[in-house]
DNA sequence: CAGTATTATGAGATTGATTTCAGTATATCA
DNA sequence: TGATATACTGAAATCAATCTCATAATACTG
């Protein structure tokens, strides 16, 4: 079935079929006989020959650094909802925290393939500024801030700032901090800048043998927290770069039979699920996973329309005190 | 730049260029004229126009029930290694439980756009199979069994039986079950099969008082236990259909109170990173996910490549006892 | 009433590749 | 040596849509 026979069934020219599909000028009375036999016919316009002319795929390509975390996948979620209500379909490539991979799909999707991209911003390389100024395609950056770019990301800072302070206010002084990698400037820079300040303007004494770095899962933050306490043995509280880290830190850190929080304050930051259900329910600050999705794929459908180029959003966050800095009434935490 | 420029560029006709492409005959003096001018340009043939000629698409439509779901992101990942390797991209299609939203993508991938569909399975309705049958393009079912198609899946009812075994070796004869909606074949129906078959085969008595339904959420998992203990406050064990439901349940069981496994003794099935992460550990059956996502996937290659249609593939599982149902040595559990 | 807009239509060009087909040149075989 | 196979080439058809343009019939405007 293709718009040739269509247009022979209705007895109309193919290019008022098209005009059909597109909205165009057709008499009521051709457009009633189309539409009746493309019901008949269950006609569906095919999308590559669409594509090719048109030059729109109506896909976009999701660039992400790994799918099994919370946080990509709630951020995911959210873009879903907005790109499906606006009729675009979702390409999405998993470069697994894999540089070359990263820069191999925002090649490819830049060359065809797509009407915009979501990079999910990780570490950011002198080479990812080369692709993405290269790009002829609307790009939106996801999880960090970035100049002469549309950026949805969080407010690492300051929540880092927060986090830091709760552990502050339980009045521990050797505090040790389990990040991630700073090339990622998000998750890595920005939060542990925030940790730092905050102990600085507290006058409290701070060294790099009190930092430990891993990677992004649970068991790497158990490892970190155990390589960390052996160093240390007197931290009274462990700030975690995410909530993964801080979880998996917790755990070595009960196990080694201390308490918490009476002997070991713990924060995070990102407020996962799992926070809420664990004993001591771990403090940290909630980030609005989904709503950041959304809003950046709310940014890409702007960008595609050709509006509003370069536009920023921080996002904001909320303060959620759990069990690890005090004693927390549910473990569910307040809504 | 297109075929047309390219073919100028080295001096030969349109159909060498596409030749060259594509390993057909083409002189050494010719390829090396044609690779040159390639290069130089940074041609790149186009997607839509190839996708045109050759019906096919190198891409794959997935739908999925949700997409920040451990078990789902987890068997993503898997698929994601395979399709790479084997040069298709991955068009995702999040359903968000909602059985006509599965419906619309299953026609709209069917219908053009993909080369192969793997769908995960929830509830599969009677217009699902219609769907299904009037498919044209290869498709792997993924998490139930079902006859007639390609699929893979988990032993849901064994690790059901293990898992309630579990609980049975603690001494349990009251257990309450908290899963989900018997719609779903695999999760609902095949997991309170196999629970009920012990507890039957052990002579416990057990009626749909002590069953409760619930979402797939830990919050859910966490009412449904309030609603279950306010109506049995004597159950000595809990057995969540999954381990998401199970910590919900473990939450509220410990915040009521009660020692676990002491009092209340809990198991789940699927073995989430979180289950090793928290005290007690929580006992559950592993599933391999990720193992699970790649066999889906080169299920379809070879589906697509014409082979071997219809072959089930069962998964295996592995039993993971930890503190819910007797003191654990590590809260992350033997590798 | 002439002049301009608006609505409506189809023929044919176009998008950028692959594929078929006819034809040529060289190599291999009986 | 003739027959057949293999390597190589380009013209033209094809895939299935949209878009441009020419043309015509009305409708509106001054």
């Amino acid at each position: 079935m293709n718009i040739n026979e269509i247009a022979k069934m209705a007895g109309v020219s193919r290019a008022t079929v098209s005009r059909y599909l597109n909205d165009g000028y057709v008499s009521a009375e051709k457009r009633a006989r189309i539409q009746k036999v493309i019901e008949e016919t269950n006609y569906q316009p095919s999308f590559q020959a669409q594509m090719l002319r048109t030059k729109r795929t109506k896909q976009v390509g999701i660039i992400i650094p790994q799918i099994n975390l919370e946080s990509i996948s709630r951020m995911i979620s959210g873009i879903t909802v907005v790109l499906r209500e606006a009729g675009f379909q979702m390409l999405l490539a998993n470069a697994e925290h894999n540089e070359s991979e990263e820069l191999k799909y925002l090649k490819l999707f830049a060359e065809n393939q797509v009407d915009g991209i979501i990079l999910f911003a990780t570490a950011v390389t002198a080479e990812h500024k080369r692709a993405l100024k290269a790009l002829q395609v609307p790009v939106v950056i996801l999880g960090q801030q970035m100049e002469g770019y549309s950026c949805v990301y969080q407010d690492d800072y300051n929540a880092a700032r927060e986090a830091a302070r709760m552990l502050l206010a339980e009045g521990a002084d050797r505090i040790g901090y389990i990040g991630v990698t700073q090339k990622n400037q998000a998750v890595g820079r920005m939060r542990k800048q925030g940790f730092l300040d905050v102990l600085r303007g507290n006058g409290i004494h701070w060294d790099e043998s009190l930092y430990e770095e891993c990677g992004f899962s649970a068991e790497e933050g158990y490892l970190a927290a155990e390589a960390l306490l052996a160093r240390h043995p007197e931290v009274q509280a462990v700030f975690g770069a995410t909530d993964t880290i801080a979880l998996g830190a917790m755990s070595w850190i009960l196990e080694s039979g201390r308490r918490v929080p009476e002997e070991v304050a713990i924060a995070g930051i990102g407020d996962l699920i799992i926070g809420k259900l664990i004993r001591p329910g771990l403090s940290s600050v909630h980030f609005y996973y989904n709503a950041t999705g959304q809003e950046a794929a709310r940014l890409l459908l702007e960008l595609m329309n050709g509006n509003s180029a370069g536009k920023e959003v921080k996002m904001g966050y909320r303060v959620q005190q759990r069990g690890t800095t005090r004693q927390a009434k549910s473990p569910l935490g307040t809504p």
